[in-house]
DNA sequence: AGTTAGCACTCGTGGTAAAAGAGTGCTAAC
DNA sequence: GTTAGCACTCTTTTACCACGAGTGCTAACT
């Protein structure tokens, strides 16, 4: 275990480094406040820290830089909790307060507004829709064998899909086929849906309708690929171009691609426990790219229930506690609205 | 005027320059096959034209490179039609031919493809919805007190929205809003909703509903500021990232930055005439951080009528021949799909 | 035994100088 | 009007050196 001492050294290195991207020596260590010992002593335990693994040395005649090993530490023993800062409560408070309707974009929204606070990248997941129950679904002809079918969960989220309607289907089949879809399919989760489908409404069908084939296939895809699954925003890439240790275009190619794959950059967030905060630092992350990056993430939660992830993409080098305070405000907030959202108006 | 001789320096070093990215100096054209003369005689030239203001020269060693009003010349004058790239023409019908439902998701993927085609990265505003005729309008109730606004154009589109129901309303009231509703607003136009609402429909209300007020404000919302309203899709940012002009992260900040604000990147496409290719090349572009770029654009079209706007951005130094093509090509293809959509099945 | 001061050593950084290389502009010959 | 030749310019590369920051080690100190 590290000696008191040694934390002491670890954790204002950690600080020290954060803020000005520079090593820090053992000169400038000693001037720190809460440092009484000499730079000499300073060195001493900074040698033992690096033979442990917590600190790494550039180059021979440079000061020390923590090492993930450090990092690690930090954000599991060292790292206090920030203060809430109240000017970043505001921020978020003010975009929530300011009612957004659409899920799509107060999803967008918060994806901005975290990535500008933080001054690092932000990603959100979008609420997953499997779960919600359906409220209601319409089918709306717009041309001659083309329509579109919606979908309405309780709580309010939307999904649409153009389909074709079999031949020779008439306005009357349709509102009967719509009577039947609602009679069964309410209250039925998204993820349920399609096996529902197959077990109840396509006996009764049969009888119902004559094309019974090609209906059935017309309701496999109304309920099936839900378009807005987890869809994932970017916020502020661009904050990444200005860490100094992304001066270089080469370094930085592969996080943009990541970003633009957004139908998987869900991996790339730490898996959390209800409530808590994930932090991944280097290569503890799965993707590859991310080697040279840490990931802070959290869930949100509607009605208790998680339903979608934030996270925020930086340098190792990066201010931990606060970050993880933004983030824990961040989900509370979320969460709120999403919850209130579908409550007693 | 240029000579013909000029003409063929200059496209020649235009072509050249393109490719290699590096100046272009007379021993090197000299060596083209299409240039009999003498690496001195194209010193000559190479002079003039410079002094005229087609090429630059980085120093006084160094090769010529186009100059803006080099490439302006070339894109107006010398371009040759390219032959279509059969590849190419794969590649986006593809993309068409698998049928994509949603008209949100069909954008995306062309900025996607079109970057992936171009190794640039693409704009793609989507389809206006301004223009586009209500189909219908549905209301459903989900809690007590609210409910979602649903409104379908004759395209097929959809547009939903979270509104809070005036106090008091059951559900027989908004059964009989909602015919009224669609009694007098389906064929209007999306951008005369609004109008459309207090002129016709406010009247017949205050005879129906009790609260008259509140009803109103509540119908307004309903049409009111269309989310998906010429959403934007960049694809293939990263892409810029491989261009050796934008080696240097400080260069490509601005651009990452306005990428990221989608809602008025339109305003960096070039405007065009119907069915045409708009190229603005450095300092022609309105936006600052484009002055070392080019942009070309062109627009889609649904049943004749322009919907919306594609576009390609890099470095002035681009192939747009080629990219005029694929433009050109992608134009078309969008429009095709976006016509028989809501065309005869 | 732990701590500190002193000092030689290492290594990246920044600046200057010289050499190399690429391409030009000009002159004179064709 | 065109071309060959050559001196000239300017960037790029390499080498070198001095500088400074920071260390590791040793010896003295508490």
């Amino acid at each position: 275990m590290l000696s008191q001492r040694q934390q002491k050294i670890l954790y204002a290195i950690v600080e020290d480094y954060v803020r000005s991207a520079e090593p820090v020596g053992s000169r400038t260590l000693s001037k720190h406040q809460e440092i009484q010992f000499s730079a000499a002593t300073i060195r001493n335990e900074m040698a033992d820290l690096e033979e442990l693994g917590y600190l790494d040395q550039p180059h021979t005649s440079a000061g020390r830089v923590p090492s993930q090993k450090g990092y690690r530490f930090y954000v599991d023993h060292l790292m206090a909790q920030a203060p809430v800062d109240t000017s970043m409560a505001d921020s978020v408070r003010v975009l929530f307060e300011h009612k957004i309707t659409e899920v799509e974009r107060l999803v967008q929204q918060t994806a901005q507004v975290l990535s500008n606070l933080t001054h690092q990248t932000a990603i959100v997941l979008g609420p997953r829709t499997a779960e919600e129950k359906v409220r209601q679904i319409e089918v709306i002809p717009i041309a001659s064998g083309r329509a579109v079918a919606i979908l309405v969960t309780e709580t309010g989220l939307v999904q649409d899909r153009a389909i074709q309607l079999p031949e020779g289907v008439q306005g009357e089949d349709i509102a009967q086929l719509v009577r039947l879809l609602n009679d069964r399919l309410v209250g039925v989760p998204i993820s349920k849906l399609r096996s529902r489908l197959h077990l109840e409404v396509a006996s009764e069908l049969s009888s119902l309708v004559e094309t019974y084939e090609e209906t059935l296939q017309f309701l496999s895809e109304v309920g099936v690929a839900s378009p807005a699954q987890h869809r994932a925003y970017v916020g502020g890439a661009s904050n990444i171009l200005a860490q100094p240790e992304f001066r270089d275009v080469d370094k930085v190619r592969p996080l943009f691609e990541l970003f633009e794959h957004t139908e998987s950059i869900g991996r790339v967030l730490p898996i959390v426990h209800q409530g808590t905060i994930g932090v991944l630092i280097g290569d503890e992350n799965p993707e590859l790219s991310l080697h040279d990056c840490a990931v802070i993430g959290a869930e949100y939660y509607s009605h208790g229930e998680a339903v979608g992830r934030i996270g925020v993409i930086g340098p190792t080098r990066m201010d931990y506690a606060r970050i993880v305070n933004i983030l824990n405000y961040a989900s509370a907030a979320l969460s709120k609205v999403l919850t209130d959202r579908s409550d007693i108006g």
